[in-house]
Order: structure tokens, then C-alpha cells, then sequence
DNA sequence: AACTGCTGTTAAGATAGTGTTAAGAAATGA
DNA sequence: TCATTTCTTAACACTATCTTAACAGCAGTT
């Protein structure tokens, strides 16, 4: 099982990324770089990590173009780290989405703070964070299922999805708004692999899938998780 | 209806006070100014601003207190703005749950593009508008309908055509109007499949269908939904 | 009374959307 | 490396939905 925190590191200066990348995952989080910013945007994608810091200064793009082509179909946390500590770069910046911005140098402890502010903004690893309804409960911070009190294994992708229905639950989300953010931005209209996880889910969480409890379909928009009971 | 962001300022130099003031109203902010920990406690509890700006540096309270006591109770966004620059000062704040950690100084520009980051963060900003009317409830947001407070399932088409005359409740929208907007523009002038979408809704919230409560016909003209009592 | 124009209702076939299964590919872990 | 799990794709069955057509009802008019 892998409980681990994903955090994708867009930097070009390898003295840089080995610094951070030293003290974070020696710090229980799971770090993947990338030294440019094609790279880091098709990371973002393939990879889906929980956070992303985010050089601005990059050989290839501009930081502010990645943070637009991020924001086109992602809501991942972004922390923007930059040298440049003029006003109107970090207005931008956050104006752009980022979720925070830190400008160099900064200590370990900082950063591993605002990832954990960030974490919490999410709301998805808050710690303490709950969804529970009939006998499903599912802890944001550790990962973990319980349907009718006995554990429940759920695959990465499955819990991805099962996660992002619960922390929107009672809206509705539509097919594509999922297909992007578990999927990335680079998939065709076809819904089929979305279909074959949600059924899956379904024969863990469900006791009848055919009249699911959980995890409703609206026909030709999306599907939408039942109310969370828990708060 | 008063859509004014309201933010409360906790600090107790007055200078630092005014220029925050006089800054954050000329850009639309509604400010309210605590002095002190102990008002700014108060004050947050009896005006529940959407954002708390709070100086850590206070004469009465440590602003780590503050900061403690505004979290047993509320998950308002703050914003904490210190003098003090060491990594731990920082650490603390942002893990007592501090949404964000400015170092004086720091510019207006900077200060409100951090406001609009934390606004973004605490969706709570978002209320999601409403339909209700006698016993029928629209949430456009969750895209759910209920009738006597019991869930009524409408098809793709039937949610559009009845939020589209919610939307508009209380004008009529025309046959051709309806036609344009759900079938779109190349439709011949035949009505019917509007007319059945209508019966098939009247027969799920209607208690008779033959004298409709909610929707209203028009003869010769089109439809017209009853008020939206919730405004 | 019969006709006309309009609206509501019902039913059935056509269509599109969804669920399920299984098999191979890819990734993961020992 | 091999064994196991997970992911993806394709095929197919099934269901819900959409659309069309036929008809009933209700004014108002001739």
C-alpha cells in the first residue's frame, strides 16, 4: 500500500533539485522531478502528484506559461518558488493559481510547511479528514477504505477517483472534469477506462452495483457521490 | 444584497493600520480594524469575516494564541503578517493552521493577490444559487431537484428545459426560444418533442398535471415558470 | 355538430449511453 | 528473473433516453 505524498519538482539547477529532493523525501514524501517545463507538464499529467513546486525560472518555457497550461485542466496544488521577489511577479503568479509562493533562499522547514499548508488546502490530506455515509468511510490522511468497518483495497487510480468524488460529494462531476484530472488533458472523448474503474469500484463498495448506494450515474453528464454524512 | 468581502484586520500598530485600511477599501474590501488579540478574537466570532489578516507582534495575546483560539472554532482563512522573518516563526503559524505567512514588508498588490489566493481556497465564498418555489427546490450548483424534499430524478433534457425556465421564472419564454436554446437553431417549427419533455416533466413534479403548479402554458406562446420564492 | 388549431398524453422503435466481462499489456514487487 | 497486481482496450449486453407518430382533449369558430 503506498500512503506516500507525491510531489513533482519543476526545476532546472540540480544542486537545487537534489537539495530539495533530500529533504523531502527524507521526510516520508515521494519527489519526482522534472528539469524543464515541457517536461514538468506532461509529468503533472502522467504522474498526478498531490503537489508541485514550480521554478520560474526555466531554460525552455516561461514558469508563468507552465502555470497556464497547468491551470487548463488541473487544480493540483502549485507553490511557486522564484528568485524574483519583485511585487508584480508574485501578483502574477498567484493571480495565474498558484496556491503559494516562496522566494529563494528558503530553509527546508518553510517549504515542508507550506507543502502541508498547501496538503490542507486541497483538502485532501487535511489530517482528521473524513467521508463517511451508510457503513463507507474513507480517511483522506491515511489513504484508507473501510466499508462496514472491514478494510477495503482500492487501486491508485480507483482511490483517486473514489477521493475526488468524495470530496465533491453531492455535486455532480462531470465525465470530463475527472477524465482530466485523474487522466490528464491528453485523452480522447472515450470515457471507457473511466466506466471499467467505476464499475470496479462499485463491486468493492457497493453491496448490489446494479442499485448503487455510493456512487450515482447521470446519464450523460457524470456521476455524483452521496451526500458525506460526517459533517 | 451586499457582495463586499469582508476583512478583519488584527493589529495594533495604527499606522500600519491605516495604510492597510485605506488600501484594501479603495479596492472594494469592507475592513474591520481589532487592535488587539482579545477584540480581534471577538470581533472574528461576531462579524465572520472571509479572510483575518493578523499581525503576530500584539500587546496582549501572542498571536500563536490567537491564532489557536480562532481554529478551535473556525476554519476562517488568516493570513498571518510578522516582522519576524526565522523559518520556526513561520513553521508554527502555517501549522497552527495559518493559511498563508507575509513578512512585513511587503506592498498592497502583494497583500491582495494573497487575499484572492486564500478567497480561491476557502470555497465556502460560493454559496450556489437557488430555485424554490411551494414544495419544488432547484440547486443549480449540485444540479439536484427536489420535490416535498424528496430527490426527483430528471433526465439530461428535462433538467435543462426546467432550470432554463427557473433561470427565468416568472417571464415566458417562447416555444421558439425554448427550441433554440436546448435543440438548437436548426429545428423544424414543430414543437412536439418539447411538448412531450413537458408532460414527461409536469408528471414528476406536478401533483396533477392537468393544472400545473410550477410551469404554466401559454397557449400560442410558450412557457412560463412560476416565481422563484427564494430571493 | 363539425371543423380547426393548439396542447397534452401515451406508446414504441431507434439511438445513444452505461455496465460488465475478459484478455493482453504494462507496471510493480519479491 | 518470475509472479503478481494493476491498467488499458475491446467486445458485447443491457438500460435509459430521445424521437417520432398517433390520438385524445379542449377551446373557439363556422
Amino acid at each position: 500500500m503506498n500512503t506516500k505524498i507525491n510531489i513533482l519538482l519543476i526545476e532546472d539547477d540540480k544542486s537545487i533539485c537534489s537539495y530539495i529532493t533530500a529533504s523531502l523525501s527524507g521526510n516520508g514524501y515521494r519527489v519526482i522531478t522534472a528539469l524543464s517545463g515541457k517536461e514538468g507538464v506532461s509529468l503533472a499529467a502522467s504522474f498526478c502528484p498531490d503537489v508541485i513546486l514550480l521554478d520560474l525560472g526555466l531554460p525552455d518555457i516561461d514558469g508563468c506559461d507552465v502555470l497556464r497550461q497547468l491551470r487548463s485542466w488541473s487544480s493540483i496544488s502549485v507553490i511557486v518558488i522564484s528568485a524574483r521577489v519583485e511585487e508584480q511577479d508574485k501578483v502574477m503568479a498567484l493571480d495565474l493559481g498558484a496556491d503559494d509562493y516562496i522566494t529563494k533562499p528558503f530553509g527546508p522547514a518553510e517549504l515542508m510547511a507550506r507543502i502541508r499548508t498547501s496538503l490542507r488546502h486541497s483538502h485532501s490530506a487535511m489530517p482528521g479528514r473524513v467521508y463517511r455515509a451508510a457503513g463507507l468511510e474513507i480517511y483522506f490522511d491515511k489513504r484508507m477504505i473501510y466499508m462496514e468497518g472491514s478494510e477495503v483495497h482500492l487501486t491508485q487510480i480507483e482511490y483517486q477517483l473514489l477521493s475526488l468524488l468524495a470530496e465533491n460529494s453531492g455535486r455532480v462531476l462531470t465525465y470530463k472534469f475527472i477524465m482530466n484530472t485523474i487522466w490528464g488533458p491528453y485523452t480522447d472523448g472515450n470515457n471507457q477506462i473511466l466506466r471499467v474503474n467505476m464499475a470496479n469500484i462499485r463491486r468493492k463498495i457497493e453491496k448490489n452495483p446494479a442499485q448503487p448506494q455510493y456512487v450515482f450515474t447521470e446519464i450523460g453528464i457524470g456521476y455524483r457521490m452521496r451526500e458525506n454524512e460526517s459533517v
